[in-house]
DNA sequence: ACAACATATGAACATCTATTCATATGTTGT
DNA sequence: ACAACATATGAATAGATGTTCATATGTTGT
């Protein structure tokens, strides 16, 4: 087991793991990290593209930029949101991987 | 960007993935998770260890084995479960170190 | 068959959360 | 300063979800 799995043992990292979690746990969420990783995009594009609600989409903004999955960036009057680093695709890309994965017949 | 994660369109991909995360993305369903991947454990034993009453452990592992988080194999009267494949472990990993990385100060 | 143990299940409840609507803040051009 | 636009924020609400309690199912030994 990685080291750093392995040594996850105190209450408060788990809980904060947990809360990094729920929140790509939400199908609204997870689309708008998504259409960010692709490249630097607006607010009102985000909404656009995912037929959402401008003020969804910053509410759900705020607390991506939060947990510092997204970062934040003014051009003039626009906002516009990218990952804020590589590993949030990391993350996104072993999990297609395990749902991806053969059944198990064992069941 | 990753094949797996540029492709991802259709909505039901979507939520199938926001699913996942949002069934790791509760403290008690993760520990029993992080339990798991250390070996093969019994409900019992995950209980014990966590604090958790055998109910709720039961009612998680249930929700884990259909979303093919773990797996489960009998032994005795006792039920042990284990990580059905490595790729969650990798989920974990990359989330660690997503959190373990230093905040940015343009904010 | 019965008791003892381990796990699973269903209903009920309190809490959390995603979404909407209304409103505020901030920015650019005239 | 004002209007027009883009984003952010706060309150309210309907629906989802984690936990508990009681009970059922399944397994092993006598």
């Amino acid at each position: 087991m990685r080291a750093e799995v392995e040594n996850l043992s105190s209450s408060e990292d788990i809980v904060q793991l947990a809360d990094m979690f729920r929140l790509m746990g939400d199908a609204s969420r997870l689309s708008i990290i998504l259409v960010c990783l692709k490249g630097p995009t607006s607010v009102g594009d985000i909404a656009q593209r995912l037929g959402l609600s401008a003020s969804l989409v910053s509410h759900h903004l705020r607390l991506l930029r939060a947990a510092r999955v997204l970062r934040a960036e003014r051009r003039g009057k626009q906002m516009f949101y990218c990952a804020a680093d590589d590993h949030i695709e990391c993350v996104i890309g072993d999990m297609v991987a395990h749902i991806g994965e053969p059944t198990e017949e064992t069941d």
